[in-house]
DNA sequence: ATTAAATATAGTAAAAGTTTTATATATAGG
DNA sequence: CCTATATATAAAACTTTTACTATATTTAAT
């Protein structure tokens, strides 16, 4: 029997969640797992726009999901805790099941929802 | 060295994070751990509205994160996937480290967020 | 056939998030 | 001081959510 969830956490969970709701955001987090890295470094990783990824940065940074240092001219961004870590394992772990076969997950109601890239 | 996660799963996952990211819908999904239940039971257990309870589900339902069979008038809903579980999972083992002072969380910024911008 | 219960769907206004373009700031180097 | 670089901030246009109110649909019961 799982532990019920408190308020005050749901609050904050639901905030994490909602903001690395975005592919972007994932991929940048994913990244700093592998350590810090600049603003540039980031924007160059995937192409984005500088702005975008400041903006991006600036997000996660009011969430307390990333957090830096500045050095010069130089912004350092890195992972601000460790439920976002956890967050990257679940990932990771699912992706593995679904890689293998193990688990299923049915992306038809996914796919056509006017995304593409 | 963690493996890269690909880039479909990504906008899956990105999918799943946002629509999770919640309160309520986080609470729905965690009410649905124990169990199937129909739409009445939610709405009554939250307080919440019935259109919304139902929205709030219809979304998940096309989000292919929950699912649901009719019995008569009700409908029961329950979880349609086991990623879902490890995201419950994954945040009830974060709340027990926060919980025990293992771990740390800043949550100021996250508090006051109303007067941004 | 009528009615009540359970749930879904529709419409809409307000809020929140996203993208783009433009500009500002701060630091390092000459 | 002047300039280039790295990054932040701002503003506007646009898109997506959210919440609310009203209404429709389906089944069960009388």
């Amino acid at each position: 029997m799982t532990k019920s969830i408190s308020t005050e956490f749901i609050q904050m969970a639901a905030r994490i969640l909602k903001t690395l709701g975005h592919p972007d955001r994932i991929k940048i987090v994913e990244f700093l797992e592998h350590g810090e890295k600049t603003v540039g470094q980031i924007q160059r990783e995937f192409n984005l726009l500088q702005p975008v990824t400041s903006q991006h940065l600036k997000v996660m940074y009011d969430r307390n999901i990333v957090t830096f240092r500045q050095e010069g001219t130089r912004y350092f961004y890195s992972l601000a805790n460790k439920f976002i870590l956890k967050i990257l394992d679940c990932m990771s772990e699912v992706q593995e099941k679904l890689d293998s076969g193990e688990w299923d997950f049915d992306f038809s109601k996914i796919e056509n929802q006017k995304e593409e890239v």
